[in-house]
DNA sequence: GGCATAGTTGAATCCATATTCAACTACAAA
DNA sequence: TTTGTAGTTGAATATGGATTCAACTATGCC
């Protein structure tokens, strides 16, 4: 976690920049973005940010508080970019739940495909501050919303609490969260020479996302990369009467 | 991260230590497990340590180079604990996978509620530093293994590599991994005014996984406090040729 | 050109913490 | 009781940044 000092003497007004300021300001803007998806929050300082920038160390503080608020300026815009779910909702029919769900996954894909280093970043600055983790909190919990708020409706006769279609969403959400962090974050090499598309890891994450929810595999037609994972499915559909009789699923 | 400096001068090893220093440094450590629990390894200082040890500053380096190195040991006693899946496993039958994954989870979820905070830590300390990681990493990937290893032979017709399996693997470990965090490190309150025992926690979960792994319910004799899961599952489990025919479970 | 203002520089300063160490204390063996 | 050694203390010092600021430069306007 960059050290924040205390004095702070207040940094020059946006509104009151020159063109030339705005630009230099863009420009540790850009910096930035590059330094924090090369090493994550907790690790950038000023000087970093300053020397990607071309510019002497304390012409930071004419247009930034400290790193803090930059990084928050700058994720906030990222998230904004993602967040756009009425985008990332066109074309999508009210009962077309696979849709849906993949619809939902891709963008999430490639933005840790293509930005790791931000992705990453966010967790570390939510991790360390407050109120950046309750804003991101709303942004997930926007999109989980659009899924969780559904779910009473969807399955009455399990007579789901909003908090507990709320749980399951977080659970669900965990799914491709963890396989991308692995994937594009950790750079696990096993998974990398998979060589998966981002498309195809789209496909796999919303099957398994799809499964946990509805207990079933996706509507056949459309399943494009994941087709094969139609066949990873328990061998007795309807297992006896108790627990045990599901040992027939084993091998050998 | 707590900084650590180059100069060190290395701390007293262990075996040289009579009975009083002994115990100064287990003093130190369960000190140091208590700050880490409070406020996570980024956070915590030298100083929170010896303090709450009630011990001087400059005490805490006849031990332990640094705050790092301590931690690594504590954090690996943790694990090592934890990571005991000959107990974990014992009892369970071959093809039981719902006894096993339920297995797995719990463990898991008492970690959570019992010392969120050093859940917390080791994830900090393994995006830290990449030695610790590479650890933790190896951890999980035994635990993981234990079920991506069968993958492959329990669905045969899917042809899955170790490699896709392991992906599947990460990904299932997210679901409860996420719905954790959100429950006992960041407290959700919504979450948390669910009141949920940890047994509970645990039966949601693992009914999660199986689904997600199965496509299909566990078997019901045993299902304790997920059975009402039971009823959260797609309409129509046939749904026709192509996708939009899904659009019958929605409501309305 | 002369002037005013915005923008820039980097050495000086400040700060929170880590780390050392010389002096001190507690204990145990002789 | 003496004495040697392990253990302890906390003030002094070292570090790695953040933050400031007085001097400097560029730009635009008259």
């Amino acid at each position: 976690m960059p050290r924040i000092h205390r004095r702070k003497r207040s940094p020059v007004h946006s509104a009151r920049l020159g063109s030339r300021g705005r630009a230099t300001r863009e420009r540790l803007k850009t910096a930035a973005r590059c330094v924090l998806d090369r090493k994550g929050y907790s690790q950038m300082t000023v000087a970093d940010v300053t020397k990607e920038a071309g510019v002497a160390a304390g012409l930071f503080h004419r247009y930034f508080p400290d790193l803090r608020t930059l990084t928050i300026e700058l994720l906030g815009e990222v998230m904004a970019e993602l967040g756009d779910t009425a985008r990332i909702e066109r074309g999508i029919g009210r009962g077309d739940w696979w849709g849906r769900i993949r619809s939902h996954i891709v963008p999430s894909v490639e933005n840790h495909a293509l930005r790791p280093g931000l992705v990453r970043a966010m967790n570390q600055l939510a991790d360390e501050y407050p109120p950046f983790r309750a804003q991101l909190r709303d942004f997930y919990k926007t999109q989980l919303q659009l899924l969780s708020a559904q779910m009473p409706r969807l399955f009455p006769e399990a007579k789901l609490s909003a908090t507990e279609a709320l749980l399951i969403a977080y659970a669900l959400g965990g799914i491709s969260e963890a396989a991308l962090r692995e994937r594009y974050i950790l750079r696990n090499s096993a998974l990398r020479e998979l060589q998966f598309t981002p498309e195809e890891m789209a496909d796999w994450l919303a099957m398994l996302v799809y499964r946990a929810l509805f207990a079933a595999n996706p509507p056949a037609g459309r399943l494009d990369g994941a087709a094969r994972l139609l066949a990873v499915k328990a061998r007795a559909p309807r297992p006896g009467k108790n627990g045990r009789s599901s040992r027939k699923a084993t091998t050998g």
